[in-house]
DNA sequence: GTCTATATATAGATAGAC
DNA sequence: GTCTATCTATATATAGAC
């Protein structure tokens, strides 16, 4: 085939076929040859989009950064509220794409979804007078949370087979049903670890601002 | 080379050059190839111990989690103390180890040493006296927020390149330096975090015991 | 901007000699 | 229990025709 028309490709389709592969498979079926095949071209065609596979996984990563909402920092709400709306906002679209998240966690690099993210949480925080240093840990330390969140189902990853934990494990003995409740409890513990966050924290700013 | 008198190899000396080699160069960086030149052998050897890299991959992930103390659950101090000992000891594990943190964080599957370790944190919140669904969230949550701070630093995420910041985010000013305070800034997040989870969590124990 | 053909590297795993 | 030889699959990327 010679040169079409109207390009067959642009880098938009093809991240958006990439994430679904990645989301659907793993990192490791993102080949360029899969995701040709998926896209109905030669493996080739797509290094006239992308100079490296690099290049690609970088644009798809910062996909899925730009599915965070920021609104709520615009609005200037107080921190708190703010915090926990972004929070839930940044776990979900992290947790729909479960395998990009330990290149994501790797910090926001270069890639501009992730520095206008880092930019907006540090910048609410500062403006409702948090102290720069403890606005910077807070940053991290909210990210460790979702990241850890968003990187494994903590119900899902014990066997239903009952018979592993009888002897061996004494207060593990309902650990086999946790499965069935998958969502519930890890929506759970993010919620309740959330809160407890947060709690924790308004504790700090209030000695904060009695001293 | 015939059958050696004693053995070259042993699943340990195995398990042991393989975290090495994924400690210096990543999950991909571990091959059959490349561990058996690292341990002087030919690589279909390594198919006398481990029936596949799987089975091999299960080993290494394991070995890491038995690196975690678990010694204060026995003691029965009170869980916040008891909590706070494990979680220090867990990431420490963990950050030892980052490469292998997005495996290990998919839950403890038929792991032996994951398994005690679910096992120990869950019994120690049940006996303290918090109800056996909260037990659980609390497992869990702490799991993400300690994954989370072990499987990539904060710090450094962020470009040391001072112009990168400068037009388009504005509270990123100083940004550029995090890298030079790397360890303080990931361990003060940590440490932060951690208290303020266990602050939150106990004020929801005192809510529980007047009730 | 897409194609075919291909270069080059590397992977996990098996067969069978010793 | 280790070896050599090899099978089979797959990867990223380039050259050059159209």
């Amino acid at each position: 085939m010679a040169r079409p028309r109207t390009p067959l490709l642009s880098r938009e389709r093809i991240v958006v076929a990439a994430l679904a592969l990645v989301d659907a498979d793993g990192l490791e079926a993102l080949s360029t040859r899969r995701l040709a095949t998926e896209l109905s071209v030669s493996g080739p065609s797509l290094y006239n989009h992308f100079a490296t596979k690099d290049e690609l996984l970088d644009a798809v990563v910062d996909s899925v950064m730009g599915e965070v909402d920021l609104g709520m920092f615009a609005d200037a709400l107080d921190w708190r509220t703010a915090l926990r709306d972004w929070a839930r906002s940044y776990r979900a679209a992290l947790a729909a794409h479960p395998h990009v998240v330990p290149v994501l966690a790797q910090g926001p690099g270069r890639r501009p979804n992730a520095l206008r993210l880092a930019d907006a949480v540090f910048g609410c925080l500062v403006q409702a007078g948090w102290p720069r240093g403890q606005a910077t840990r807070i940053g991290a330390l909210m990210r460790y949370f979702i990241t850890g969140s968003a990187l494994g189902s903590f119900a899902a990853g014990f066997p239903e087979d009952e018979r592993l934990y009888a002897d061996d494990y004494p207060h593990l003995g309902e650990a086999h049903r946790l499965a069935e409740h998958r969502r519930a409890v890890d929506e759970g513990a993010f919620e309740t670890g959330l809160e407890a966050l947060l709690d924790g924290l308004a504790l700090r700013f209030e000695r904060l601002e009695r001293s």
